[in-house]
DNA sequence: GGGCAAAGTGGGACCGCTCCCACATATTTC
DNA sequence: GAAATATGTGGGAGCGGTCCCACTTTGCCC
């Protein structure tokens, strides 16, 4: 970026007419030119292009006809500064552990996202903001009107993003539950449907000594998956206190795993967080010379591809990740429309296979 | 976004001041507002923003304070209408086959080009354009001026994305080289070196007999792999034809390796184009009752995280992928900045785990 | 202390579009 | 057939910045 003040003489101001030795570009065609050529006035050339009422059919062709021989595009800017609306809306990731991006989870809410935005026109952009500097940046870009409206994924408790979401005035979506503040427009996963189906499933094939790697504590997905496994063991009544934090990673949930079987050597389950770290749990109970799932059986979270991969392959509570996205960028859409949709929880279901077989 | 036909009366025209009952936002003020309040003329405003020269110290502070006091941000669509840039460039996705995407490969290049951007003003747009409708908009976005310059990732054969790229006069920079296409900014992993390394570990840890599973073939990446590998066994004059397809998947490797075993019963050692696809390799070897690394030893590419996960842990090519999204970023704005950078090639080195230990 | 360059200032055109409004022309309606 | 309405049309004022340019003020030099 140039600085401006040292901007050559006649800087930005364009010949009169397609210049033949001009340093590139074939100089996009304007709605005036477009205008002319179809022999009409620059407002009957928007409506046409806008196909508004209040245009004769011969002009609305000759206009058409203008802007396709042109190979007229409009201007986006111009249309965004006269209409007030830009044209694209920004998804921002809390980005300071590597967690919440390394995984593919991230990708499959960014292709729902993608899909969902592609009906309507609107752009993505993308902000992965780490450090106070990122946070920054976001604010400037949206009280710079550069965007219609935001979605936010998965704020941690003081996430600085929840600060800059309370801060705009523009349309925000949460994906996730934020964990402390109050949100009105989000849309998340029945985490704790989720996580009780895990434990039931646990439950119905004879477990009895179940323990859970849970994740981190400042994340609503975390909490809510812990209380829905604590609602499975409570109908039971059994305890629901073994518990581990990890930090949703693979090591991270081998060592938790370590300190589970450390402090319950017993224990007969157990239902991982994430599926990555129900993977590592694997790995610590293998080095541990426990057999999964004949001593011990073991549930994951998300359904990745990863589950499908470890030996055994992993039960594990799939959650519609792709359609987390879509309905956020639906759900946006909506709001930049001036609808005023209602928050969504979507469904989990569990998904069987050899690290916790059914009953019998 | 509403037929622009049916907006209201009044639509999009502001009142003077601070309507306290406007439907939201407290109206963000305007440069003219600025220089109102700071005593000066909307010039002078403009240029002490832009700290450029001739403005006087006391004015440009009444300008900064005024600024402050007002919470003022400059409206970036009047800015790039007014300069002719837009402050954002595109990074577009041929979203086809999920190979590309599904795997973290692609979270870890948008992170650096995500660190690269943050150091300059630019934001980020993203395109995932599967199908001919995505690509008519990614057309559309870069003709209609909404964005200064874009990068490509990893342009198949004939990829659509080659003629998008083509057609435009915007600064284009390509995250691997097109196979067929000649690309003038490009920033690459030295994909054949890679290859070559892995192949003369192999060759070095006394392995005779090597195969090797490739990427699909209309892929820059794939067929320069495979040439590393030839290569390697070309210094031994061996004959490198123990190859098979495919999509860089899991179960698409595990096919290649059965295959493999099939056509080949006798090799000794596979290198697999990805560590996916060597994962899968790993697991046809165990159901073939082959052990690794003993009967075969197998060296993927990518070390990705999975690498370190297998059993026995992969012995791979580690590329930087993060540099590669950094590169490329900085390239591009270098390139909007009116500079002419060179091509890039990015080195690579050989991670040696249990599937495939050294010599001795 | 008059002359000249440099620094500082504000007016206003312009970027390319949308949309209001006044006016011209076609279509009803009584 | 005149009046009332509907439909079409183009002029022109924004949107909120940047930047050129003419003009005033200063600083400097001999």
């Amino acid at each position: 970026m140039a600085d401006p003040t040292t901007a050559g003489p006649g800087d930005g101001h364009r010949e009169g007419s397609p210049a033949p030795g001009s340093p590139h570009s074939p100089r996009v065609a304007t709605l005036d030119e477009v205008a002319l050529r179809a022999g009409v006035s620059r407002s009957v050339a928007s409506r046409a292009m806008n196909n508004a009422r209040n245009v004769s059919a011969p002009k609305r062709e000759a206009v058409a006809r203008a802007a396709s021989e042109l190979g007229y595009v409009p201007n986006a800017t111009a249309r965004a500064l006269a209409t007030n609306t830009v044209g694209s809306v920004v998804l921002a990731v809390s980005h300071d552990d590597p967690a919440l991006f390394g995984d593919p989870f991230f990708s499959q809410v960014l292709v729902g996202v993608a899909a969902a935005l592609d009906r309507s026109e609107l752009d993505l952009t993308l902000m992965l903001t780490s450090s106070e500097r990122g946070r920054a940046r976001l604010e400037r870009l949206l009280r710079s009107r550069r965007s219609d409206g935001v979605m936010l994924m998965a704020l941690r408790k003081d996430d600085p993003l929840n600060r800059v979401a309370a801060a705009t005035d523009l349309p925000v979506v949460l994906g996730g539950r934020p964990l402390d503040a109050e949100a009105r427009w989000y849309v998340d996963v029945d985490n704790r449907g989720g996580a009780r189906l895990a434990a039931e499933h646990l439950l119905r094939s004879g477990r009895r000594r179940l323990a859970t790697i849970a994740g981190p504590d400042d994340l609503h997905a975390s909490v809510a998956r812990l209380q829905g496994f604590a609602d499975a063991l409570a109908v039971e009544r059994l305890p629901a206190d073994w518990v581990e934090h990890a930090d949703f990673t693979y090591e991270g949930g081998a060592r938790a795993m370590t300190r589970l079987l450390a402090a319950h050597p017993d224990l007969d389950g157990v239902f991982a967080a994430s599926d990555n770290m129900a993977s590592g749990a694997l790995r610590a109970l293998k080095a541990a010379g426990r057999r999964v799932p004949e001593d011990v059986a073991v549930v994951g979270y998300d359904d990745l591809e990863i589950a499908r991969h470890t030996e055994p392959a992993l039960t594990t509570v799939s959650q519609p990740i792709r359609g987390l996205g879509q309905e956020m960028a639906t759900m946006l859409v909506r709001l930049i429309d001036g609808d005023t949709p209602t928050p969504i929880i979507l469904p989990t279901r569990l998904v069987v296979r050899g690290s916790a077989p059914g009953p019998t």
